[in-house]
DNA sequence: GAATCTATACGAAGATGTTCGTAGGAGTCA
DNA sequence: TGACTCCTACGAACATCTTCGTATAGATTC
């Protein structure tokens, strides 16, 4: 039994595969390249060596880890799912919304209706935000 | 004086240069390479040759189009900024949200808070959505 | 124990994105 | 007119991403 180490204080953005994957992941909590590449090729066509790399690549950068126990590695994600949402929303906030999350907020919620759970959590959350004004 | 004519029905999503350009474009409404290029150097070195290899190709991907007046080119966006703000978010909100848009905005919510302008537009997003349901 | 199955490692090809150098045309000016 | 300047066009290098084939080693099976 061994693990990878060291883990760099901040994470690449993740590219499209690799979203993929870690979507895999975050479902199971852990997971072989097998059950991964099970999940992703229920999507679209991907061979089992593609995934395989991918996810050589993705434990080099950090953004994933693994245990080599037994036969086949097993893998789990470095970053919650919440952490990487952040990320790229800051990124895409950053990128095409002069940096304003609200901005963003507002026009994703202009963009689709939302249900009214939602509408009620996102009611709870303005109001928390309107006493701290 | 001379336009391009053909657009294409969905435009590609731009990559990270593209998007500079697009943002510079957005703020003059049009441009030459030339004006492109001060802007986005403002914020990075970038040199003026890569910065029109990139419009160039932005052209024959139909992301921007251009007349060719005078000596220097005359560029602007085909789509405009909210709709490629709809479409990235669109774009993310599958890739991490399991396609809600919804689900999207709320963590933009909570990431960042929001000023009180902000928050009384989004109460105003909310009612007229709940009206509809 | 030989064939088969399943796993990792790794090289490499192809696509795309990014960046810049160089070439060449057209206008300016001393 | 010749040197400069400013423009577009374009090839090419380099990086990154994506995908897969092949090699190889350890089980499993008949």
């Amino acid at each position: 039994m061994k693990s990878t180490s060291t883990i760099p204080r901040t994470l690449p953005k993740p590219t499209e595969v690799e979203l993929e994957i870690l979507t895999s992941l975050w479902a199971r909590g852990e997971a072989t390249v097998r059950e991964i590449h099970d999940d992703v090729s229920q999507q679209r066509a991907l061979g089992y060596t593609s995934v395989l790399k991918t996810i050589q690549i993705m434990t080099e950068k950090g953004l994933v880890q693994r245990t080599e126990a037994g036969k086949a590695h097993i893998y789990r994600t470095t970053a919650t799912q919440e952490d990487t949402q952040s990320q790229l929303l800051r990124d895409l906030s950053e990128r095409l919304f002069a940096g304003s999350a609200s901005q963003l907020a507002m026009h994703a919620l202009a963009m689709q209706p939302a249900n009214s759970d939602e509408l009620a959590e996102i009611r709870k959350l303005i109001d928390k935000r309107k006493n701290q004004n």
